[in-house]
DNA sequence: CTTATGATTAGA
DNA sequence: CTAATCATAAGA
Protein backbone atom coordinates (compact mmCIF):
# COMPACT_ATOMS: atom_id res chain seq x y z
CA UNK A 1 0.00 0.00 0.00
CA UNK A 2 1.34 3.40 -0.79
CA UNK A 3 -1.15 5.54 1.80
CA UNK A 4 -0.29 9.29 2.45
CA UNK A 5 1.94 9.42 5.62
CA UNK A 6 -0.31 10.24 8.38
CA UNK A 7 0.07 14.16 8.93
CA UNK A 8 -0.72 15.34 12.20
CA UNK A 9 -3.99 14.46 13.76
CA UNK A 10 -6.49 17.38 15.03
CA UNK A 11 -7.16 17.62 17.77
CA UNK A 12 -3.41 17.63 18.42
CA UNK A 13 -2.58 17.16 22.41
CA UNK A 14 0.22 19.48 23.60
CA UNK A 15 2.99 17.77 25.03
CA UNK A 16 5.86 19.24 24.23
CA UNK A 17 6.55 21.61 27.67
CA UNK A 18 8.82 23.69 25.04
CA UNK A 19 5.03 25.04 23.77
CA UNK A 20 4.97 26.68 27.13
CA UNK A 21 8.43 27.92 27.49
CA UNK A 22 7.73 31.24 26.44
CA UNK A 23 6.47 34.26 27.81
CA UNK A 24 2.69 34.89 28.94
CA UNK A 25 1.99 37.41 26.59
CA UNK A 26 3.01 35.16 23.65
CA UNK A 27 1.15 31.80 24.72
CA UNK A 28 -1.82 33.87 25.66
CA UNK A 29 -3.24 34.57 22.24
CA UNK A 30 -2.17 31.10 20.70
CA UNK A 31 -4.87 29.17 23.64
CA UNK A 32 -7.69 30.87 22.10
CA UNK A 33 -9.71 28.73 19.94
CA UNK A 34 -7.83 25.85 21.45
CA UNK A 35 -9.72 23.16 23.90
CA UNK A 36 -9.04 22.47 27.68
CA UNK A 37 -9.59 18.75 28.26
CA UNK A 38 -10.46 17.67 31.94
CA UNK A 39 -10.54 13.68 31.95
CA UNK A 40 -12.29 13.49 35.56
CA UNK A 41 -13.13 9.95 37.28
CA UNK A 42 -16.85 11.04 35.94
CA UNK A 43 -15.80 11.53 32.46
CA UNK A 44 -14.33 13.96 29.93
CA UNK A 45 -15.15 18.07 30.31
CA UNK A 46 -14.01 19.51 27.05
CA UNK A 47 -14.52 23.18 26.37
CA UNK A 48 -13.14 25.60 23.64
CA UNK A 49 -10.97 29.02 25.46
CA UNK A 50 -12.22 32.15 24.32
CA UNK A 51 -11.22 34.49 26.52
CA UNK A 52 -7.84 34.60 28.53
CA UNK A 53 -5.42 37.15 30.19
CA UNK A 54 -1.37 37.31 30.78
CA UNK A 55 0.45 38.17 33.46
CA UNK A 56 4.05 38.80 33.39
CA UNK A 57 6.92 38.27 35.40
CA UNK A 58 7.57 39.86 38.65
CA UNK A 59 8.12 43.26 37.06
CA UNK A 60 4.02 43.10 36.24
CA UNK A 61 2.44 44.48 39.21
CA UNK A 62 -0.51 43.15 38.82
CA UNK A 63 0.43 39.20 38.86
CA UNK A 64 0.71 37.79 42.04
CA UNK A 65 4.39 36.58 41.62
CA UNK A 66 5.08 40.53 41.53
CA UNK A 67 5.37 40.16 45.31
CA UNK A 68 7.61 37.47 45.77
CA UNK A 69 7.42 33.97 45.67
CA UNK A 70 5.34 32.33 48.79
CA UNK A 71 3.82 29.17 48.86
CA UNK A 72 0.49 30.00 47.42
CA UNK A 73 2.16 31.17 43.93
CA UNK A 74 5.05 29.16 44.05
CA UNK A 75 3.83 27.05 40.87
CA UNK A 76 4.31 29.93 38.84
CA UNK A 77 7.76 30.14 39.69
CA UNK A 78 8.44 26.51 38.90
CA UNK A 79 8.80 24.73 35.43
CA UNK A 80 6.30 25.75 32.36
CA UNK A 81 3.64 23.55 31.41
CA UNK A 82 1.91 23.52 34.79
CA UNK A 83 -1.36 24.86 36.30
CA UNK A 84 -1.26 26.92 39.06
CA UNK A 85 -4.92 27.56 40.98
CA UNK A 86 -5.67 29.63 44.04
CA UNK A 87 -8.39 30.31 46.13
CA UNK A 88 -9.93 33.97 45.94
CA UNK A 89 -12.74 36.07 47.51
CA UNK A 90 -13.65 32.94 49.77
CA UNK A 91 -15.68 31.35 47.37
CA UNK A 92 -13.81 31.21 43.34
CA UNK A 93 -10.98 29.30 42.24
CA UNK A 94 -9.00 30.29 38.91
CA UNK A 95 -6.87 28.60 36.98
CA UNK A 96 -3.47 29.44 35.09
CA UNK A 97 -1.19 27.84 32.19
CA UNK A 98 2.12 28.37 34.00
CA UNK A 99 4.62 30.00 30.91
CA UNK A 100 8.84 31.01 30.81
CA UNK A 101 10.85 31.46 29.78
CA UNK A 102 12.53 28.87 31.95
CA UNK A 103 11.45 29.65 35.71
CA UNK A 104 9.94 33.36 35.15
CA UNK A 105 6.97 33.60 36.93
CA UNK A 106 4.79 34.20 34.48
CA UNK A 107 1.44 32.70 33.78
CA UNK A 108 -2.24 32.63 31.73
CA UNK A 109 -5.19 32.99 33.36
CA UNK A 110 -8.19 31.18 31.35
CA UNK A 111 -11.12 33.45 31.76
CA UNK A 112 -14.12 31.79 29.37
CA UNK A 113 -14.17 28.87 27.36
CA UNK A 114 -17.14 27.14 25.54
CA UNK A 115 -18.06 24.39 27.02
CA UNK A 116 -18.11 21.02 24.06
CA UNK A 117 -17.94 18.16 25.70
CA UNK A 118 -19.56 17.03 28.91
CA UNK A 119 -21.80 19.30 29.61
CA UNK A 120 -24.05 17.46 31.94
CA UNK A 121 -20.83 17.01 34.06
CA UNK A 122 -19.70 20.95 33.90
CA UNK A 123 -23.40 21.86 34.95
CA UNK A 124 -23.38 19.85 38.10
CA UNK A 125 -21.64 22.80 39.94
CA UNK A 126 -23.73 25.00 37.90
CA UNK A 127 -27.43 24.22 37.97
CA UNK A 128 -29.86 26.56 35.69
CA UNK A 129 -26.97 28.60 34.29
CA UNK A 130 -27.32 29.17 30.29
CA UNK A 131 -24.46 27.20 27.81
CA UNK A 132 -23.14 30.21 27.24
CA UNK A 133 -22.39 31.67 30.58
CA UNK A 134 -21.16 28.20 32.00
CA UNK A 135 -17.67 28.94 32.29
CA UNK A 136 -17.91 32.59 31.42
CA UNK A 137 -15.79 34.05 34.09
CA UNK A 138 -12.52 32.30 35.62
CA UNK A 139 -14.60 31.14 38.55
CA UNK A 140 -17.45 29.88 36.63
CA UNK A 141 -14.75 28.30 34.21
CA UNK A 142 -13.02 26.79 36.93
CA UNK A 143 -16.60 25.51 38.61
CA UNK A 144 -17.40 24.32 35.10
CA UNK A 145 -14.50 22.12 34.93
CA UNK A 146 -14.29 20.91 38.00
CA UNK A 147 -11.23 22.62 39.12
CA UNK A 148 -9.76 23.53 42.70
CA UNK A 149 -6.42 23.38 44.22
CA UNK A 150 -6.43 19.60 44.23
CA UNK A 151 -4.51 19.92 40.57
CA UNK A 152 -2.71 22.58 41.73
CA UNK A 153 0.87 22.16 39.89
CA UNK A 154 -0.87 19.74 37.94
CA UNK A 155 1.12 18.58 34.61
CA UNK A 156 -0.75 20.42 31.75
CA UNK A 157 2.10 17.61 29.19
CA UNK A 158 0.56 14.72 31.03
CA UNK A 159 -2.93 15.01 32.32
CA UNK A 160 -5.63 14.58 33.62
CA UNK A 161 -5.96 18.50 32.26
CA UNK A 162 -4.77 18.80 28.73
CA UNK A 163 -4.28 21.35 26.11
CA UNK A 164 -5.36 20.16 22.11
CA UNK A 165 -4.62 22.41 19.40
CA UNK A 166 -7.09 22.57 16.56
CA UNK A 167 -6.39 22.19 12.74
CA UNK A 168 -6.26 26.01 11.65
CA UNK A 169 -9.41 27.94 9.92
CA UNK A 170 -9.20 28.46 6.43
CA UNK A 171 -7.57 31.75 5.30
CA UNK A 172 -10.04 34.47 5.53
CA UNK A 173 -12.31 32.73 8.34
CA UNK A 174 -9.71 32.89 11.18
CA UNK A 175 -11.99 34.48 14.21
CA UNK A 176 -10.68 38.02 14.95
CA UNK A 177 -8.71 38.60 18.07
CA UNK A 178 -9.41 41.36 20.33
CA UNK A 179 -7.06 42.67 23.16
CA UNK A 180 -8.39 44.82 26.27
CA UNK A 181 -6.84 45.76 29.23
CA UNK A 182 -7.43 43.18 32.30
CA UNK A 183 -10.04 42.61 34.39
CA UNK A 184 -10.17 43.99 38.37
CA UNK A 185 -6.49 45.04 38.57
CA UNK A 186 -7.43 48.54 38.90
CA UNK A 187 -3.82 48.54 42.40
CA UNK A 188 -1.64 47.74 39.27
CA UNK A 189 -0.91 51.36 38.33
CA UNK A 190 0.71 51.65 34.87
CA UNK A 191 -0.11 47.92 34.62
CA UNK A 192 -3.20 47.96 34.88
CA UNK A 193 -3.86 49.51 31.66
CA UNK A 194 -1.81 47.12 29.41
CA UNK A 195 -3.56 45.13 26.88
CA UNK A 196 -3.31 42.02 27.82
CA UNK A 197 -6.67 40.04 28.11
CA UNK A 198 -6.83 38.01 24.82
CA UNK A 199 -10.22 37.29 23.62
CA UNK A 200 -12.37 36.12 20.50
CA UNK A 201 -14.22 39.15 19.35
CA UNK A 202 -17.74 38.69 19.77
CA UNK A 203 -17.99 35.37 21.28
CA UNK A 204 -21.41 34.54 22.32
CA UNK A 205 -19.30 32.83 25.47
CA UNK A 206 -16.85 35.21 26.78
CA UNK A 207 -17.57 37.12 30.19
CA UNK A 208 -17.88 40.61 28.67
CA UNK A 209 -16.78 42.82 25.67
C1' DC B 1 -1.88 36.08 67.58
C1' DT B 2 -4.71 39.90 64.61
C1' DT B 3 -5.97 42.14 60.48
C1' DA B 4 -6.76 43.40 55.57
C1' DT B 5 -7.96 42.00 51.23
C1' DG B 6 -8.54 39.74 46.72
C1' DA B 7 -6.50 37.95 38.77
C1' DT B 8 -14.95 37.21 41.40
C1' DT B 9 -19.76 36.71 41.09
C1' DA B 10 -24.75 37.27 41.50
C1' DG B 11 -28.10 40.10 42.63
C1' DA B 12 -30.52 44.63 44.14
C1' DC C 1 -23.77 49.50 43.92
C1' DT C 2 -22.79 45.73 47.69
C1' DA C 3 -22.60 41.14 50.20
C1' DA C 4 -20.81 36.79 50.31
C1' DT C 5 -16.92 34.27 52.52
C1' DC C 6 -12.14 32.53 53.75
C1' DA C 7 -7.28 31.36 52.52
C1' DT C 8 -3.39 33.95 52.49
C1' DA C 9 0.18 37.11 53.66
C1' DA C 10 1.85 40.55 56.40
C1' DG C 11 2.32 42.76 60.69
C1' DA C 12 2.23 43.09 66.01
Amino acid sequence: MTAAPAVAAFPRLIEERAWFDRSAAEVAPELLGMSLVHDTPAGRIVGRIVEVEAYLGPEDLAAHSARGRTPRNAVMFGPPGHLYVYFVYGMHHCANVVCGPGTKPEAVLLRAAQIREGAALARLSRSGVPATRLAAGPGNLAAAFGIDRTLNGADLTRGPLRLAAHEPSAAGTAAAIVRTPRIGVDYAGSWSTRPLRFLIADDAHRSRP
